[in-house]
DNA sequence: CATGAATGAGTTTTCATTCAT
DNA sequence: AATGAATGAAAACTCATTCAT
């Protein structure tokens, strides 16, 4: 990396153009795939939705798989990145929670296609036999990542009662996932913001320290 | 020919032996379109696994969805009558809660191909264009429902806060999901009880009436 | 030939159902070969037509292809049978030519499974690349046998002009079963005398000796 | 590319590839059906005698049973064309007649496999219980019109005795199908121009006004 | 670089035939 | 003799991938 290409003005009119067609394809992609899964998909269809030629495609990338695997990475970097922004910028654990919810809740609402693809995907690693070599798996991971750490300086200044944070996050992640797949599937279009609000206020709740001692256990 | 046996039931050897192919083949259909997905799934390799010829799957089901769907559908029926008794045992809406919970983590634990089968199928509803026709749609509104009424009880007699009882249960659905999600995709093999107490606790914390005033808006 | 099964009281119960079952086999084929051709026709239906089970079936066939013949000859020698019987009792020429065409019409008609039945075997013995071993091929020779030697013995006596008697038998024929196909195709239900009428005076006009000189050559 | 060839025509090496690939291809077609019939001819063999990958027909034809009807469609047109002109040309009714047999003996000796293809579609019209959308069923109908049209002006001229021209040239078309089903069948080499010289004059004596009263009714 | 025609491996489904009961 | 469950070979059709232009 120190060395990046040497021609600090190689970024020809050729590289933009590679640039430009590529990104068609990933976001035809994202369609394709997200409206028909993996195997209904065709590269047919691929490339007829980012009006290139079928061959084209094999100039960009190297299998199916590869397309779909790019696809995916690329929507799931965006919107980590997204959502890891909006959780750092909050002052309060409290808004951590709400921004968490309410970013990917916004994301994928305006990017549905991306949805489905991401909910096949979870499908495709619970089924997969072949290990998926590129990165997907992990990144997985690294959705709760940055509210886990949040989330874990809340537990100890004292902010929130002592629960595990990684299994707090992963809480707020799974109502989040539900609340998505329910307006994505039903086609909502209405405004979230009130179910999102439950939802920060339910694991909030949840979450505080103020909480009653809770009686016995169940 | 004289006296044709006169078993009141008339469930004779034939039926018998029909019912243990056909559950032999949902057994077998169960972990191959578990393990790899409705598309990758072959008639023949869930043959195979049923250790009968390609032909002999016909005779039982008259077509790979065929096959598919009642899997899915023998599957879900089982845990949701399963869930559905436990909750309504329930003492208390906290036992509600956690019986919910630790019923179907024991199921899916004790059935990981089951639930494999299950996420490929929400996987399939979401990119499937023609609405299936099978009850398989609506049997996912059904799972919450019992826990709901409960809920709806509860929150009617003051023993939880004032929240909508559907969104509530969709919220113990959720990280219910996500638990077993998590467990069955790390092969987890330990005792899950820890991490149901602990969602049981977050749910029913977050629900309680007792619950502070939850300071400002976020 | 001569020695006929010298167990003259042999004819027991037994014969007489195999007899009979075979038959009932032999009519079912007919039906359902006809309605479907031979490929299209399937082994379970003639088993259901026949009201047993398929099993059943190969007792009496070795094959598909058996029954399909033993269908196709049993139905042409009882056609041939009829048709020579009645051309035999002809008085006249005219008559025979009047008798061969209103016979066959009159079968067909009455039987249009089986005429099905008969022009779907002239297409296989166009298309058939193994030779039919058994007498289907040369059976269709044996159909203008009779009428052919009563127009020769015609030709002989001066009854008919000087025509070869097994092209104009062939024509006869021919123009038979012309009739009879677009009688079945459009499903005629009424008479056929007065076409049978027609054609027979068409032939006989033809063929007589009176006729003028023809003219010169096309 | 920068001038794109401005051909008129717009008849490009392309479309003349693609044009010879489908011709092969329907020849392929009827010699294949030809030879084995609709259901036992395969689209592999198709290839195969095209000398193309099975994948290759698909690109053609949508289908089994649309190469299937283009093939038998593409003939027939042919063949009814040159009848047509032939029998149009005709200066006599007789000649007219000549013409007609004349030349479908000529056609389908040169094209024997397509005389096979016809004898197999008459076989599927009788069998098929799906009715023929395409042409294929009125086509059958137009073989004899021209020729129809023909004898009912040469009836109405009093050129012909008072007979159903449609029944006439019915009759003709069937007299002229047996004689080349049979030299089909019998790979007859031989010029037909005996034979068809004899049921030229046979139809035309049959048909003359000249006639004799011909005696009683049979 | 871009194209799209060609390829052929792979999948579902049917059905003639066998054979244990 | 009769049955019908089981078998597996065969065939239509799809589509990821290649490569000549």
């Amino acid at each position: 990396m120190p060395a990046r290409t040497p021609t600090p003005a190689a970024t020809t009119r050729e590289d933009v153009l590679t640039a430009f067609r590529r990104d068609s394809l990933l976001a035809a992609a994202r369609r394709v795939f997200g409206a028909r899964g993996f195997d209904e998909a065709t590269v047919d269809a691929i490339a007829a939705e980012a009006q290139v030629a079928k061959g084209t495609v094999y100039l960009y990338f190297p299998s199916k798989l590869a397309i779909y695997e790019a696809a995916f990475s690329s929507g799931l970097d965006e919107l980590t990145r997204r959502t890891d922004a909006r959780v750092r910028e909050a002052a309060t654990p409290r808004e951590a929670i709400h921004a968490f919810i309410d970013e990917r809740v916004q994301y994928f609402q305006a990017h549905p296609d991306y949805f489905k693809l991401y909910v096949v995907e979870v499908g495709r690693q619970l089924t997969d036999r072949t290990p998926r070599k590129s990165g997907c798996r992990d990144a997985f991971g690294a959705h709760t990542r940055v509210l886990r750490d949040v989330l874990a300086r809340a537990v100890a200044s004292g902010a929130l009662r002592d629960v595990d944070p990684a299994a707090a996050a992963m809480a707020v992640f799974d109502i989040t996932r539900g609340l998505v797949a329910r307006r994505v599937l039903s086609r909502a279009r209405s405004d979230a913001a009130a179910e999102v609000a439950f939802l920060t206020d339910l694991m909030w709740t949840g979450l505080s320290p103020t909480s009653v001692p809770a009686g016995s256990a169940p």
